[in-house]
DNA sequence: CCAATGCAGATTTTT
DNA sequence: TCTGCATTGG
């Protein structure tokens, strides 16, 4: 009985989904079948442990991955699962807080809407104007960034420490702008994290309701969470400690959104009676990839060095192919493919072609529509961030949510109705002094009680009322389509599009999109309508991708996480690109980049190939392409096709790697090294050459790491990074006051204080 | 109130 | 190069 779910597992596979109490850690090289675990172990817990399917939640990190998940799980135990719960971090939160926020420790109602992050900005715009902060000084999207940053380390507005002036900024508007979300009875992204925490800490009600139901805990990705889910899961698994974690240090590739790999360190130190499993097997790749990937990660520290390996000896080489600009990369690949075709060795969905930035995917899919070889985007301009698609959801929302202010002037004059900034300030102003939520105000304009505008924009807002109360009328009927129609009716949205299209492919482009909207809402017609919001706001691209199409994938190396293919193509590794350009001076970004290509390279099964550019176009300008350093890190017995460049710096024994910048000056341009792509280029610009040098006659760099040093202007800070520039030296110096700088050392001065 | 024009800025991204 | 914005003039 036991055993058909265990006998298909390895010895350490089986011994994680057997090990059914207690915290277990599992720590899963790349395609050593943590899938499987996931699996094996619900349907063991179920079928052998006895346990409710309710009494388990599993967390993944896409909603695609929990439908299949889900999918594979009762396929194993041979019928459906109802009260399984497998989704995101986010969609489980949202489904608690659907029931619980109103509970009354939070200042939310159950009703609450989600805000996007294009939400999240016009709020955020809205505080930094109210603050009389320049939106140009102070990038509202930063300020949204240190403020996620600040949640997801649960860290509550009026807790919020500045450190310096753009932190004093950040301090002054994070207040302000939860209050926002709070009035409009909205939470943004993280809120769905941190207000889960907030109420399980606080209410303990709700606490011991969902530590009892939630038996068993399973976490996928472990590596990738943060502070606010990591805190979740140790609440969540209380009392019993049934936490199952699996997660690859190696594979942490969301720092810069607050994941912390450490974290799974963390687990070991919190729970130190967990079992820790390690599973090395490696089912997916050859041999030679496995290597590869092997060297390219070995080089960062602070890990737990792996073994992986796999019974598939030997393997084809790794082709590494210089083309001449993105457009020859882009046929290079798809030629290739072509020939695979034509042999019949592949199917087109067998192919991936990855990149480090979505602003590659363009060249990539000219050339595969001059091919005609069918493909498909993964990420991009989202379907859900088109304008026609954001207005009509919006439409949704306001009728769903009372108090969402945001999609209420979103719609309030789309399509144009003349219902003006002062029209709109003077009726908002009105709802707020009378303490009425906008549903409220619009029946009472409605009805014709007041209307607290003038002029023409007058019959237009009593009008605009009168549809939004039919609309929220017709909606509790609960047809979904039905409203949706309405709404595009009621609204001449059509008669809107032609207008604001500028050619007519543009039109045909979205109203092909309002269809697949009204297709997709037809699909989730048993959803209530806040239920149908939420599971759109919280799609994500991956979610909504075709995988039973047969063409070719394109995608960013972040979206393949996760993800295999038999041939799988890296593109733009160079310099700037991958590495790319903002984590050159950062070491701990340095190190993520590294992960980001390893991630990338155990997507293969069978074939790799790295491809870079001698010349690209970024920008507009077309700039030299370094092979990127990652390159020469992979040994050159595992590769072919290698460029003359990279081949003369490979064989000549003596030399290191060190491509360095080497700049032309023209009369007025400095380099600035940072980015170095962004400087070239223009009339006046200079020339940036990529310049190998020999090993012997490097210079040494005087600044290292670690360094403390004096500047005349800046004071006292710490090295963090140095490198050549030219004949000079460019050190990055965190100054202890006034922040990180930038600095040419022939210039800077420096006064080294300390070794 | 809206359409036309000029200008700065331009990762990864999940949810 | 392309986009999204803020300002300006009708």
């Amino acid at each position: 009985m036991a055993s058909d779910l265990l006998d298909v597992l390895n010895p350490q596979q089986r011994e994680a989904v057997a090990a059914v109490e207690g915290p277990v850690l599992v720590l899963a090289g790349p395609g050593s079948g943590k899938t499987r675990v996931l699996t094996h172990r619900i349907a063991y817990l179920i079928r052998e442990g006895g346990v409710y399917p309710n009494h388990i939640v599993s967390v993944t990190f896409t909603n695609k991955a929990a439908a299949e998940m889900r999918a594979r799980v009762e396929t194993l135990l041979g019928g459906r699962l109802d009260g399984l719960q497998i989704g995101t971090f986010h969609s489980i939160c949202a489904r608690l807080l659907r029931i619980e926020a109103g509970a009354g420790t939070l200042p939310y109602g159950s009703d609450y809407a989600i805000y996007d992050t294009d939400d999240q900005l016009s709020v955020m715009k809205s505080v930094l104007a109210d603050l009389n902060i320049d939106s140009k000084k102070f990038n509202p999207g930063r300020v949204l960034g240190a403020v996620s940053a600040a949640k997801n380390e649960l860290i509550q507005p009026h807790e919020y420490q500045s450190v310096d002036y753009f932190g004093e900024i950040v301090r002054r508007a994070y207040p302000l702008y939860q209050r926002k979300l709070e009035n409009n009875n909205a939470m943004d992204f993280d809120d769905l994290l941190v207000q889960t925490v907030y109420l399980l800490r606080d209410n303990e009600a709700v606490r011991q309701k969902y530590q009892m139901r939630y038996e068993y805990i399973l976490v996928d990705e472990f590596q990738d969470t943060n502070q606010a889910q990591y805190e979740l899961v140790q609440i969540l698994g209380k009392p019993q400690d049934n936490v199952f974690v699996v997660g690859d240090e190696d594979q942490g590739i969301y720092a810069f959104r607050g994941a912390d790999y450490r974290n799974v360190m963390q687990f070991r130190r919190d729970y130190p009676t967990a079992r820790v499993i390690l599973l090395e097997q490696n089912y997916r790749s050859t041999q030679v990839v496995l290597d590869a990937a092997r060297a390219i990660i070995d080089k960062n520290s602070h890990r737990t060095p792996k073994a992986l390996f796999t019974d598939r000896e030997g393997g084809p080489l790794i082709t590494i192919h210089e083309a001449y600009s993105e457009m020859d990369e882009g046929e290079f690949i798809v030629k290739r493919i072509q020939q695979y075709h034509k042999l019949r060795r592949y199917h087109y969905g067998d192919f991936a072609i990855m990149y480090r930035t979505n602003a590659q995917s363009r060249a990539l899919e000219d050339t595969c529509v001059a091919a005609g070889i069918p493909y498909k985007l993964v990420g991009g301009v989202g379907f859900y961030k088109r304008r026609e698609i954001r207005d009509l959801l919006a439409y949704l929302r306001v009728i769903s949510f009372p108090n969402d202010e945001v999609s209420l002037l979103r719609v309030i004059n789309t399509p144009g109705r003349g219902i003006g900034q002062k029209s709109v300030e003077s009726f908002v102003g009105w709802a707020a002094q009378r303490g009425l939520n906008y549903a409220q105000a619009l029946d009472a304009v409605a009805a014709g009680e007041a209307v607290p505008v003038t002029g023409r924009a007058a019959k237009s807002l009593v009008e605009f009322a009168r549809m939004i109360g039919d609309l929220r009328e017709l909606a509790s009927g609960g047809d979904l389509v039905v409203v949706f129609d309405e709404i595009v009716a009621r609204t001449a949205y059509m008669l809107y599009l032609n207008e604001i299209s500028d050619t007519p492919e543009q039109m045909t482009d979205r109203m092909d999109n309002i269809k697949e909207l009204r297709g997709l809402i037809e699909s989730k017609k048993d959803l209530s309508l806040q239920d149908f919001l939420a599971d759109v706001s919280l799609a994500s691209d991956i979610d909504t991708v075709d995988m039973e199409a047969d063409a070719v994938t394109l995608l960013t190396l972040h979206a393949a996480k996760g993800l295999e293919y038999p041939v799988v193509f890296i593109t733009g590794l160079e310099d700037g690109l991958l590495p790319h350009s903002r984590s050159l001076t950062e070491p701990d970004a340095m190190a993520e980049e590294r992960r980001l290509l390893y991630v990338g390279l155990t997507r293969a099964k069978d074939e790799l190939y790295l491809t870079y550019t001698f010349r690209r176009t970024l920008y507009g300008t077309s700039v030299p392409g370094i092979p990127s350093r990652f390159l020469t890190d992979i040994p050159s017995e595992l590769t072919e096709g290698i460029s003359t460049q990279m081949k003369g710096l490979r064989d000549r024994a003596g030399y290191q790697k060190a491509t360095t910048w080497e700049y032309t000056p023209s009369y007025d341009r400095a380099p600035r090294a940072e980015n170095p792509f962004a400087q070239r280029g223009g009339r006046s610009g200079g020339e940036f050459r990529s310049k190998i040098i020999p090993f012997n006659s490097l210079p040494t760099l005087k600044y290292k790491p670690g360094m403390r040093v004096h500047h005349s202007k800046f004071g006292d800070g710490t090295v963090k990074d140095s490198r050549q520039v030219g004949d000079d030296e460019e050190v990055s110096v965190e100054f202890d006051t006034t922040g990180r700088k930038l600095l040419a050392a022939s210039f800077a001065n420096l006064v080294i204080l300390k070794e």
